[in-house]
DNA sequence: AGAAGATAGCTTTTT
DNA sequence: GCTATCTTCT
C-alpha cells in the first residue's frame, strides 16, 4: 500500500512527490500527469508524513479541478476528504471570509456573492442615478475590477476616473449595505485582512504547513500575494504550472508569477515534466513545432511513447459551410467505426462560430453539447426563485429585494423603489422591514404591503414543509406560475421544477433548520458555477479553446483556422505569443486523431468574406510539410436534402416556430413533423400546419 | 407596461 | 445577419 503510492510515478513525478519539504516548482507539460503528481503528494503527505489534513491546503482555479482533485486524494487515502482545503482561489477565500470577515465592518459571515451579472445591475443603477451618459456601466464595472486587481491603475482619461472615483465608492457602500461581495473582493477583502491583522496571518501560516498550487501559471497578482503571504512562515510551497498554457493574460494572469516565486522563493528546487501520457507522438511534433516559435518561450519538448498514431491532417475548404461538412462526415465515419460521440471536440476561438456547426448537427442528428451555453442557475427563472429565498433569508439583501420586487408585476415601479429605498435609509432598516411603516402615498403602498405578507407567509410556512415542497409555494404566492402559465412559458416552468430535486438534496445535505439549511445552501451557491454535475452523456463537445484546457479527446477539430478569426486581427508581437499557446493547447487536447479545418470563403457578419489560412498551419506543418493520409482523404459530402419552393413543409425545411424559435424539419409523417430545434428545446414532433409555424424562404444555406 | 423601432457590437472570461 | 439592449411611442 506504502509501496503502491509511489509505484505509478516515474522518476520526475517521484521526485516532485517525495520533495515535500521546501519551496517546489514543477513544470507540467500538457497531458504530463500533473493532477497526479498533485494527488499522490497529498496523499504521501497524508499517510506518509501524517500531516493532518486540515494543515495542507491545495488551491486551483476551476470547480470542477478542485472536485477532481478531491476525489482522486479520496480514492488513494481512502478517508472523507470533503472537509479538506482543497478548493479554488475563490471558494478558499469565501470560506476563509466566513471566518474573519467581521474584521471588516459591517460586513457579517453570512455575506451574499454577488456574481458578474448583478454586479453590473448595480452598477447600472448607480449610472444611472449619477446621470452619467457618456460612459457606458461596463465601463465602470471593468474598470472597477481592473483597479481591485492591479490597484496602482489609474486611467488615463481623466473624466472617466473622475466619474469612476464616485461610481466605485457608491457600489462598495452599496454592496457593503447589503453584506455582499463580488467575486474580486473575495481575493481583495480576504487579503486586506491578512495584510492588517498579523495575528490572522500568524495563525493562518502556521495552521496550512502545506501549500498547492494548481495552474500556477494563470495566477493574477493578488492570487500570488496571497500565496506567497501563506507560505511565507514555512515556505513549503509546491506550484505546478505550464507557461506554454498560460492564455488568461488578458484577465490578469501574470506570468512573470514564475520569476517572482523563484525570487520570493529562493531556495525552491525545480522539476520538469515532460513525458507526455495523452497524445501520439505524431500530434506531440506538431505541438512542439508550433511551441518553438514563441521567443519568450522557456524551451521546452513534449514526448511521448506512443509513436503509432497517424499525422494531424488539415483540410481547406472552400466555404465554411463545406468545412462543417467535412467535420460532420468524419465524425459519423468514425462513429460508425466504433467511436463515442463524447470522443469527440470541435473547438473554436470565438463562440460565433459554433453557429455554423450547431445546425447541421441537428440536421444529422449528432448529438451535441456546448460548453459555455447558459448554465442552470444563471437562468432568469431561477435567479428569480433563488432571489425570494435569499429575501428571506437575508432581508438585508438590496439586490435581490430589487431583482423579484416587481417580478411578476405588482404595480411597483422604479419611482416607489426609490422612495421606499430612501424611507428605509432614514429609518436605518432594511427594504422588506421598512415596508409596514411606510409613509402611505397612494395605490403601491397597498401593492408593498401584499409583498411583504407574501413573504412572511411563505417564511411562516417554510417550517412546516419540505424544502423540495417550498417552490410549488413560491410559484402559487408570488404569482410567478401564473405568470408563466399566462405566457405558456412551460420551458422556464419546467426549469423552476428542476429545482424540486435541488432542494430535496439541500434537505437531505444540510443542517439545522429549513431557514438555515438554505442559507448554507446559498452560500455555497454562489461559487459553484454550471455543471459540476458533469452529465455523462454521449454528445460530441463544441467549446472554445479557453474552455477546453484541462480536458483531452480521442478525436480534436480545430475548425476556423484563419487570419483574423484565429490569430484575431489587431495583436501586437506579445499578444501573438499567447495567441499561439492558445493554438497550442489546442494542439495538446488529441490523443490520436487531429484535424485542422480552414474555410476559403466564410459567412461572417453577414457577408461572406474571403479567408486566408492561419498563419499557424503553416508554423505547425513546417517540418512534415503538408500531411496526407490516405484513410481521410476527403469523402463525397453527405447528402442534403434540399427544400422545395412551394409553401408545403418538407424535411430539411427551416421553420419558425412562436415559441420553441427557430427550428429544422428532420422528419415527416402525413400531418406530423418531427422538428429539430436548437438546445434545450431539442426535438419536438408537431403539426405541420399548426399556426405556430412558419416556414422560413432560403432554406438553403450557400 | 409593452410593442415597435433604432443601434451597437461581434475574442478569449476558470471565479 | 443576428441578437441583445436601449429608446420612443402608445
Amino acid at each position: 500500500m506504502e509501496t503502491g503510492l509511489l509505484d505509478e510515478l516515474n522518476e520526475a513525478q517521484k521526485e516532485a512527490v517525495l520533495q515535500t519539504e521546501g519551496p517546489v516548482m514543477v513544470m507540467a507539460g500538457a497531458g504530463s500527469g500533473k493532477t497526479k503528481v498533485l494527488t499522490h503528494r497529498i496523499a504521501y503527505l497524508l499517510l506518509e508524513k501524517q500531516v493532518p489534513l486540515d494543515a495542507i491546503l491545495a488551491v486551483t482555479f476551476t470547480n470542477k479541478a478542485a472536485a477532481e482533485m478531491k476525489q482522486r486524494v479520496q480514492n488513494l487515502v481512502g478517508e472523507n476528504t470533503m472537509w479538506m482545503w482543497i478548493s479554488t482561489f475563490h471558494s478558499f477565500c469565501a470560506r476563509f471570509l466566513r471566518r474573519e470577515i467581521h474584521l471588516l465592518p459591517p460586513y457579517t459571515s453570512n455575506f451574499g456573492i454577488l456574481d458578474e451579472e448583478d454586479s453590473l445591475k448595480v452598477v447600472k443603477d448607480i449610472v444611472k442615478e449619477e446621470q452619467i451618459d457618456d460612459f457606458k456601466p461596463k465601463t465602470f464595472r471593468n474598470l472597477i475590477s481592473k483597479v481591485k486587481n492591479f490597484p496602482q491603475y489609474k486611467s488615463s482619461n481623466l473624466p472617466l476616473w473622475n466619474r469612476y472615483l464616485r461610481v466605485s465608492q457608491r457600489y462598495q457602500q452599496r454592496l457593503a449595505e447589503s453584506n455582499l461581495l463580488d467575486f474580486d473582493d473575495l481575493l481583495v477583502k480576504t487579503l486586506d485582512i491578512l495584510k492588517k491583522d498579523p495575528m490572522v496571518l500568524n495563525h493562518y501560516q502556521n495552521k496550512f504547513r502545506y501549500i498547492l498550487v494548481d495552474e500556477f501559471q494563470d495566477t493574477n497578482d493578488l492570487q500570488y500575494e496571497l500565496i506567497q503571504k501563506l507560505a511565507n512562515a514555512h515556505q513549503n510551497v509546491f506550484v505546478v504550472g505550464d507557461d506554454c498554457q498560460s492564455i488568461y493574460s488578458f484577465r490578469g494572469a501574470n506570468i512573470k508569477n514564475i520569476e517572482l516565486f523563484q525570487k520570493d522563493f529562493p531556495k525552491f528546487r525545480l522539476v520538469k515534466l515532460e513525458r507526455n501520457y495523452r497524445s501520439t507522438t505524431q500530434i506531440l511534433d506538431v505541438a512542439n513545432e508550433l511551441i518553438r516559435k514563441n521567443p519568450n518561450q522557456i524551451p521546452k519538448t513534449l514526448y511521448s511513447s506512443n509513436t503509432h498514431g497517424v499525422l494531424p491532417f488539415y483540410y481547406a475548404a472552400d466555404s465554411s459551410y463545406e468545412e462543417v461538412m467535412f467535420v460532420i462526415d468524419k465524425i459519423r465515419q468514425l462513429h460508425l467505426a466504433g467511436d463515442s460521440y463524447r470522443d469527440f471536440a470541435i473547438i473554436y476561438r470565438a463562440n460565433y462560430i459554433s453557429r455554423n456547426f450547431e445546425e447541421l448537427l441537428i440536421r444529422y442528428q449528432i448529438p451535441y453539447k456546448i460548453y459555455g451555453a447558459l448554465s442552470f442557475y444563471s437562468r432568469k427563472e431561477i435567479k428569480d426563485m433563488l432571489a425570494y429565498i435569499k429575501v428571506m433569508i437575508s432581508p438585508e439583501d438590496q439586490i435581490s429585494f430589487r431583482r423579484i420586487i416587481n417580478e411578476p408585476k405588482r404595480k411597483i415601479g422604479p419611482m416607489l423603489v426609490e422612495r421606499l429605498q430612501e424611507y428605509a435609509y432614514e429609518t436605518h432598516q432594511t427594504l422588506l422591514e421598512a415596508i409596514p411603516t411606510f409613509p402611505k402615498k397612494g395605490q403601491g403602498s397597498e401593492a408593498l404591503k401584499n409583498f411583504y405578507d407574501m413573504i412572511h407567509s411563505v417564511k411562516a410556512q417554510l417550517e412546516n414543509i419540505e424544502l423540495k415542497n417550498l417552490i410549488d409555494v413560491l410559484l402559487e404566492e408570488t404569482g410567478y406560475k401564473e405568470m408563466l402559465m399566462s405566457e405558456e412559458d412551460q420551458d422556464r416552468l419546467n426549469n423552476i421544477y428542476e429545482l424540486k430535486g435541488v432542494f430535496k438534496e439541500i434537505d437531505e445535505f444540510y443542517e439545522g433548520t429549513p431557514l438555515e439549511k438554505l442559507s448554507g445552501f446559498m452560500q455555497d451557491l454562489a461559487l459553484r458555477t454550471d455543471m459540476d454535475d458533469e452529465t455523462e452523456e454521449d454528445s460530441v463537445c463544441l467549446t472554445t479553446y479557453h474552455q477546453a484546457k484541462g480536458l483531452e479527446f480521442k478525436t480534436v477539430f480545430m475548425v476556423a483556422m484563419e487570419e483574423g478569426i484565429f490569430p484575431s486581427e489587431g495583436f501586437n508581437d506579445v499578444d501573438m505569443e499567447e495567441e499561439r499557446r492558445v493554438c497550442y493547447v489546442g494542439v495538446t487536447r488529441a490523443k490520436e486523431r487531429l484535424f485542422l479545418t480552414s474555410a476559403n470563403r466564410r459567412l461572417l457578419f453577414g457577408t461572406y468574406q474571403q479567408m486566408a489560412p492561419s498563419r499557424f498551419l503553416k508554423e505547425l506543418f513546417a517540418q512534415k510539410g503538408k500531411p496526407k493520409e490516405k484513410s481521410w482523404e476527403k469523402s463525397a459530402p453527405l447528402a442534403v436534402s434540399k427544400p422545395s419552393s412551394h409553401e408545403e413543409i418538407r424535411v430539411g425545411d427551416k421553420i419558425t416556430h412562436k415559441m420553441f424559435g427557430d427550428g429544422l424539419v428532420i422528419q415527416k409523417d402525413g400531418n406530423v413533423i418531427q422538428v429539430a430545434f436548437k438546445m434545450p428545446v431539442g426535438i419536438k414532433k408537431l403539426l405541420a400546419d399548426h399556426p405556430s409555424i412558419v416556414k422560413k424562404k432560403d432554406s438553403q444555406k450557400d
